[in-house]
DNA sequence: CGGACCTTTGAAGACATTCAAGGCCTGTGG
DNA sequence: CCACAGGCCTTGAATGTCTTCAAAGGTCCG
């Protein structure tokens, strides 16, 4: 049987850092018998666009019934979740491409709330007609499997991050990632944008808006970065990623 | 059809914390059709026990080819991957019950290593075995999504956890969450012992050694536990857990 | 223009780390 | 059996990083 290559337009990519877990290519790819095609016709009809988020708008909230994944089309989303204490700890930014939601399957209850950052369009992708589909085509069960076990990896590369790095160390790392993920998109990896607030860059880092506003400063200085507020310039990829793979934090 | 609740014996709890995405049972419930029985009888026979491992000997190891999960019988494990920097990071502590070895999943190999802590016995479940047993029985396909999508929840509490609290908070939920994780195996939650050392606690919670333990002699001194090197007898649980729902971390 | 919010920067302070030393336990070899 | 070496754990003191507190500048938007 001949197969072909098909590629479908629900984005994926990781958040944070995941050089080693990101698959790279922005679209699903299927090795697919031809008996298998239209099954697939059956997963694009799965993706539901949605309408444009506004900042703020919520695409779902903890203690929702889980019902779907999602998929960021363009502008980017914050997952977050509220502590034991009252606290809100922030989980993960999505950039386009990627999706989240996977935290919802455990307790049929999603336990992050997702936000958009920007004006954001989302896809939505109903989990039990993907699951259904799933079962039909082998190809993308394992698949879904490879999706989740990639935020997996992910959530522990963060906490590895969180637990061994200083704050120059974490804040050169998310830049990393961030320009890495723009790559995926066909953006500049130099250029880059930051959707979120120092605030939420710091709650996700585990540290003060403070140390990251002074953190960016010192990068700044050392002329690793130029910073214009949200948009950020890399000078010297280098330099940031020689912060991570020895601890020499010299100026 | 009339439907049958029947327990196998592969265990489940979450390492760390889990106390709302824990199941509380320690064996795999599945309400299941009378047609779906004898699929059962296959499930039980796709795990495999293995001969004791003696301490620090290997499950697997980072880079080794993905073929299994494993559900600890008895002793314990620790997980741990590499740093890019070179450093060791402990990602999770597995108790009799507790299923280990997601991780390999997205790449067809394992990121992490997993090591005895003691004399420990485990069972692998071949993966493919479980993944045609699941295409098989829904039920079973479904508990394994949330096997998966509790270890990601429980990633992320250890997120917020790191994120976000002290050191006394940190020690206080890791302490809680073996608590209750033994109480899930039957046994009393006021005495612990502690198969990890203080250098492997503390690398687990993102602090140094003499941290760990200058915490746990606070905790002595102030009467919330009693410390005898590895054994732990936990006498004022409610403290403890004040520490986590305020900031408030007075003597 | 005014106010709210976010960001930056400074200075003081706290918490955790680092450096250092000693104690305890275990296993080994004399 | 005792001595000794090597881990592991604890404790103290000094240092440092990050936080907290405080204030001011900037930007956005009514």
């Amino acid at each position: 049987m001949d197969t072909i290559v098909k590629t479908i337009h629900v984005g994926f990519a990781k958040p944070f850092g995941c050089h080693s877990c990101r698959m790279n290519k922005l679209c699903i790819p299927l090795a697919l018998g031809s008996d298998e095609l239209d099954k697939l016709d059956q997963l694009n009809a799965l993706v539901q666009r949605k309408n444009p988020l506004q900042p703020r708008d919520g695409v779902f909230f903890s203690g929702d019934p889980f019902t779907s994944i999602y998929a960021v089309r363009s502008g980017s989303i914050k997952s977050f979740c509220i502590d034991t204490d009252g606290r809100e700890q922030v989980t993960g930014f999505y950039l386009p491409g990627e999706i989240f939601g996977w935290d919802g399957l455990a307790n049929d209850h999603y336990q992050n709330t997702a936000i958009a950052l920007e004006t954001t369009s989302v896809c939505e992708i109903p989990y039990d007609q993907l699951d259904k589909l799933g079962s039909a085509i082998p190809s993308i069960k394992k698949y879904v499997m490879k999706l989740i076990s990639h935020e997996l990896n992910a959530d522990q590369r963060l906490i590895a991050l969180l637990a061994g790095k200083s704050a120059h160390q974490k804040l050169a790392s998310l830049l990393l990632s961030i320009s890495d993920r723009l790559v995926v998109q066909g953006l500049s990896p130099r250029r880059l944008w930051l959707p979120m607030s120092r605030g939420e860059i710091s709650n996700y880092l585990g540290m003060t808006v403070e140390t990251v506003s002074r953190a960016l400063s010192h990068f700044q200085r050392n002329n690793y970065l130029h910073v214009n507020k949200k948009d950020i310039e890399i000078l010297d990829k280098q330099a940031l990623r020689s912060l991570l793979i020895s601890s020499d934090d010299t100026e």
